[in-house]
DNA sequence: TTGTATGCGTTATCAT
DNA sequence: ATGATAACGCATACAA
């Protein structure tokens, strides 16, 4: 007996069952059911190897079992780990990650997250860096790393303590006279706070100082030039860098490399995010380690929980330090 | 005049435009429409802000404007670079991208892809190390680096190109005793492919080389083992590594640094893939860059051509090699 | 060329 | 507890 359709429905299974469609209904979506129905039904959808249509369960109720998962690429190693970490987290759950890479677009972004709304997923991640991201109540939206207001629950490390974790390796280690380097957004976003707990570790140890922040955009040679000034007679001012993200501490050995200055001998490096080379192989420095599954499982929850009354308006966790050859610990 | 519901429906544009239901969806699929149709419909849903609701059009049309991507995890920096490219066609296309990460797990494969089947998504690439995955025709389902067979569109880089220009390339810069080392599993996917250009090249070349091939699983200690046999006197006997992955080489370089064997001075290492340090730094090794952009196109275009018949059982496109520190180039 | 009506596969609200 | 039935929002065949 052919199958008339190429897919089964719920209809079929019913028919197949003889039972009703709505016990049918009752049995996938785990409604209690009269035993005897219920292993009819669930031998039906085995033997038509029946499985939900996903639109047809969208359109009528709005539990989709999706979720938007938005950054900026995928080309970046702490994103895509995010990302990975984040699908791991859904599909343990049995959602399934619309994904979208917004190339740093505000427009863009917004415009996903406008699709995203209206697509009823339920819910979105996102790490966004779109000052004024407009989002409608009623939608459950979660932003790593970047705070929106009050109203919108922003996850992220522990940045604050990064920075002074970071600080305190340095010193611990022997530094006695450090430098932050950083490019970012001007923007109000937490990674802003590795600064802040930077200096405040430095103070704290009286520890000599110097900070270079530039904006996105400006080209890398503003760092080369700090350094060139910070440079006399073959010898860094520093004997300790703390460098906003793994990816800038590359850089910037790289010119230390040029310079003829030795890491981790004449000076020591500490970055942030715990990048791994190859995804899963060595730190690519020593480095403040961001709980990345920790925050993908935060975010999967809050999404999730459907509750966007009563949740936290900001989530901090624990970062570690790990040492990654370019610290002398 | 606030709206009833949250989201505004096609039948509320059609209310405000003061046209039929039918109009204004053709004027949102592209139908030829009278022109003052148009415009009122257009202002319309700007007006609403409307959008049609992806769930309605997938279940009434076999249009979902959904792909399913599908790899073994976004840790790879390649996995992660070539979904990352796939996104973007997607997204310039308009389609919207479901991710599935299946960390090589057969049974995980299998289910996905049934999951996307019944889904009816448009289509569905993937990155699949299942010997024998099934796949329903009717399908389109084009897969990246694995030949399934003559009815599965297959998109590779060109492998044995690639393994004979590694070749090349050693014994262009002076080499005169090679090494092929590989990790991976014994089934006959397209990069084995890479072995074969190698071995051609060199027998062309007259140049002597030595193969190590060993299983996914197998401890990287074989590969450790196998230099020190071939280490004496504090000399390695080659002069020249090709190895089949970017990885790999980042692990052999370590090892021979470990050996006190100076490279690219002693031993030259060329990769394959063309992995770079944070995604857009420099490359990891001297190395065979795969075109990942247009792997991708390729992939995104097969997908969404519809047309399962007519279609390339294998295309392979071309790699090109770069210098990335680790040859004498 | 425009409007109308039907059904896609589900879920939920009813009576039964 | 189970079975019939009405939406959900849209596309399309068909009638006007």
């Amino acid at each position: 007996m052919a199958e008339r359709k190429g897919v089964p429905t719920m209809k079929d299974v019913a028919r197949e069952a003889g039972v009703a469609l709505g016990t049918v209904s009752k049995v996938v979506n785990g409604i209690p059911v009269g035993e005897e129905y219920r292993k009819r039904v669930e031998e039906a959808i085995e033997k038509l190897d029946y499985r939900v249509s996903s639109y047809a369960r969208g359109l009528r109720s709005s539990r989709t079992f999706t979720v938007a998962v938005m950054v900026p690429n995928l080309v970046s190693p702490f994103f895509s780990g995010l990302v990975n970490a984040i699908n791991r987290e859904l599909t343990a759950r049995k959602y399934r990650m619309i994904f979208y890479a917004t190339d740093y677009d505000p427009q863009q972004e917004q415009e996903l997250v406008r699709m995203a709304e209206q697509q009823k997923v339920d819910g979105i991640i996102c790490l966004s860096y779109n000052p004024d991201l407009k989002v409608s109540d009623g939608v459950t939206l979660i932003s790593i790393d970047r705070y929106f207001g009050p109203r919108i629950p922003c996850v992220a490390s522990d940045n604050y303590g990064g920075g002074r974790l970071a600080a305190e390796k340095l010193i611990e280690n022997g530094c006695r006279n450090l430098a932050f380097l950083r490019v970012g957004s001007r923007l109000t976003n937490e990674p802003n706070k590795r600064k802040d707990g930077f200096v405040s570790a430095c103070e704290a140890l009286e520890v000599p100082y110097t900070l270079k922040i530039i904006d996105d955009g400006t080209p890398f040679t503003a760092f080369v030039d700090f350094l060139h000034e910070h440079f006399h007679e073959g010898r860094l001012e520093f004997d300790g860098i703390f460098c906003v993200t793994d990816s800038l501490a590359y850089l910037i050995r790289k010119e230390l490399g040029r310079m003829g200055v030795k890491v981790p001998e004449d000076v020591q490096i500490v970055g942030y995010d715990g990048v791994k080379y190859f995804g899963d192989l060595d730190y690519t420095c020593s480095t403040i380690v961001q709980p990345v599954e920790e925050i993908a499982r935060t975010c999967v929850e809050m999404a999730l929980s459907g509750e966007n009354s009563s949740m936290p308006s900001l989530v901090c966790l624990p970062v570690t330090y790990a040492s990654g050859g370019t610290t002398r610990a």
